[in-house]
DNA sequence: TATCATAATGAGAATCGTTATCAGTTAAGT
DNA sequence: ACTTAACTGATAACGATTCTCATTATGATA
């Protein structure tokens, strides 16, 4: 097993993402693939605003109007980050990924993965619905906030 | 054990808000009181829009600072609803809760509780960090929409 | 009961994140 | 090269939340 939270993935998950995009009959663009650069080299969220200010040339429409069309397409994940606005990252095709904890005072947000808490979510049943996904936050204190 | 989702705890939890409220010192008011009345009432999240559209001569700004107040004191949460729009509800002071199943098509939001999923997330442990609750979301497909 | 310090209020302005509009641009199949 | 439709950035519109401020009301104290 891979240590937590690893990184090897970015190449494939850009490659994958590059070929779903194409299989759903879009088209290659120079905006779009800068945004995809800039999430597949992210280990955690990142947050609309964050993306646009970051990419030089490429509209705010264009940063949102990406994040849907990858969202749509399962490539990407939207996480609560709890002060009002959302993050966004790349969701694994092999289906590995990690939850977040949150430092209430201070906000930072950082990723951490348990195997058995895995488990025990995927037995959780529920009459009437098809699970398709889960996400999971803990909130707390961080160690400079203590 | 009593049956999933129960709403016993109605007036204690009212009694205990106002108890937490006036020993931090804040006064009683007859506004904030309709805010907590309306979210004792309620088993599950409600949006601080719905609460200003359903509360007679309450100004929006006041159920936004008793939304504050509350969840400071511990008394309100926030979950994350998935339409870039939070819902609180209130905290049940045993420790009693529930989380959430959100259907990705029409937004249903359903409540439901696990007790092995609950055990297993107490288990974890983070260093540096001290945990102090969690939020689940299970994401998939109800019934109508499938 | 009158006084007083200050918490609490509502209306509205300001801000922030997100979505919609639209006219011009560009990818890619023919 | 031509054509079609996806794509684009700028900007307006929108919904949710926070801030400002002048006024009101609570409740402890005299």
């Amino acid at each position: 097993m891979s240590t937590a939270i690893d990184s090897h993935s970015t190449k494939d998950w850009t490659g994958f993402a590059e070929q779903q995009i194409s299989e759903a009959g879009l088209r290659h663009s120079s905006p779009r693939q800068k945004v995809i650069d800039l999430l597949a080299g992210q280990d955690c969220a990142v947050t609309a605003l964050e993306m646009d200010a970051r990419l030089e040339g490429v509209g705010r429409a264009t940063v949102y109007r990406a994040i849907e069309q990858l969202e749509g397409l399962g490539l990407l994940q939207k996480v609560d980050l709890g002060a009002s606005a959302y993050g966004y990252e790349k969701v694994d095709p092999s289906g590995h990924h990690h939850h977040h904890i949150v430092c209430d005072s201070c906000g930072l947000v950082r990723p951490f993965e348990d195997e058995s808490m895995e488990t025990a979510i995927h037995e959780v049943r529920q009459s009437g619905f098809r699970i398709k996904g889960h996400e999971v936050t803990l909130h707390g204190t961080c160690q400079d906030c203590a």
